[in-house]
DNA sequence: TGTACATCAGTGAACGCGCGTTCACTGATGTAC
DNA sequence: TGTACATCAGTGAACGCGCGTTCACTGATGTAC
């Protein structure tokens, strides 16, 4: 592979610039972004940004493919970094990592996990990123279950829903209990709704001490998941 | 009190009718409403608007406080139709209820859970129709632990967290243990995770049956507070 | 190594649209005597 | 009951600003011979 060209060079910074910039645009004004605006902060006029971006949608989602991306490697490091065995701190830690993310980056949270902008449409290549967090809190899940210390819970599921996770799990957590897969995604879900509470100000005149209050939440979550 | 004239009543009368116009824009334009919009809905010139709301952002709080009370409503009606002792019951019914009134109003859930929107700060009066369906789930709490068949959960609290709880439950429901009124918050919040989930997208390839999903998850966590 | 040509970044003007808010005004509805 | 005056709703024009996107263009950087 050759060497890349200066300009091919310039042009990848550029482009890295020109997100950057966004990013921050982000934080004042939610996703209402302006490309003249970034364009303003770089310095050009605004036409020269469809040099780099076709059009203002196609610059938002790629923002939000690497806010995923961010996410998920934050999320899946605190998980790699604990012992495998340690599935309450593996649970704990990647539920923290999530929260740390969120809010030293409560923009792109709010980009990723708040309303829809209207008019935009995510497309596919969203997908893949988006899944990384709630596959790796089912996976500790997985392995608790592969060694034995994670048993099959006793509730029954509707037979609805037991379909659909079923075709859920063969995909991804193959010979998972739906049962399990169910109370993972129920972690999922209370992990957003507690980051979401907190960055969207629904604690703002309660609960003062907002990491200890966290970390009780997801450890009465790994409660309710069966954990050891 | 002397009959409103009519003048009075013509003007109550637009004045809902511009909250109504204003509804409808909701679901075309999230939270970006515009006044002009609203004004050309009822046929009239854009300043006349003024003449009923001082500004743009006052219209958004009425519609907030609204749209926050027609939430409380239901969540609080669909609990009073149920048999006092049903807790469990009551508990399905008011998450169900609050899930239907989202589904059905999808704009304004979205503009009071979604987003923080860029420049508006919500002003106090948004706080007390706010809290009506957390103290909805929480006063089945509080009935289950009155009438003793909730009994005072078996975790420890850290400090902070008994404390900042201590005060909360010193307002609204004296005597409740703060571990039980954790449980209640970690239900609301995952009632929360649950709506938005499925109202923003994050179903949408998986779990067809969302409704059948969304009672046995609401059922965890029926199980994980210990409600009979 | 030098020259001719193609590629590309960035400019500046323009199109066509949107918005919230102010202000002087007309004309109708209500009120006081 | 009728008249004079005050209140109020709605108009239309304007201010000053924003936006995404297109297009013909200049001038610099790269490539092929």
């Amino acid at each position: 592979m050759p060497a890349p060209s200066i300009r091919a060079r310039v042009r990848a910074e550029m482009i890295d610039e020109i997100k950057a910039v966004a990013r921050r645009h982000l934080a004042g004004d939610g996703a209402n972004l302006s490309l003249r605006a970034v364009a303003r902060d770089m310095g050009m006029v605004s036409s020269a940004i469809y040099r780099y971006f076709p059009s203002r949608d196609e610059l938002l989602t790629a923002l939000i493919i690497e806010a995923y991306d961010a996410l998920g490697d934050a999320v899946e490091a605190a998980d790699t970094a604990c012992d495998r065995p340690d599935l309450r701190g593996r649970w704990h830690a990647a539920c923290r990592a999530a929260r740390d993310w969120a809010l030293a980056n409560p923009a792109e949270y709010a980009l990723l996990y708040g309303s829809p902008v209207p008019g935009y449409a995510a497309p596919d290549d969203t997908v893949a990123p988006a899944s990384r967090p709630p596959l790796t809190l089912v996976g500790i899940l997985r392995d608790g279950f592969v060694d034995g210390r994670l048993v099959r819970p006793a509730e029954q599921l509707p037979d609805e829903v037991h379909a659909d996770l079923a075709e859920l799990a063969a995909g991804l957590f193959p010979g998972l209990p739906e049962a399990l897969l169910a109370r993972g995604m129920a972690g999922w879900t209370q992990l957003f709704g507690l980051i979401s509470f907190e960055l969207f100000g629904r604690l703002n005149r309660t609960m003062p001490h907002r990491e200890a209050y966290f970390d009780h939440q997801t450890g009465l979550m790994a409660d309710l998941i069966g954990l050891p």
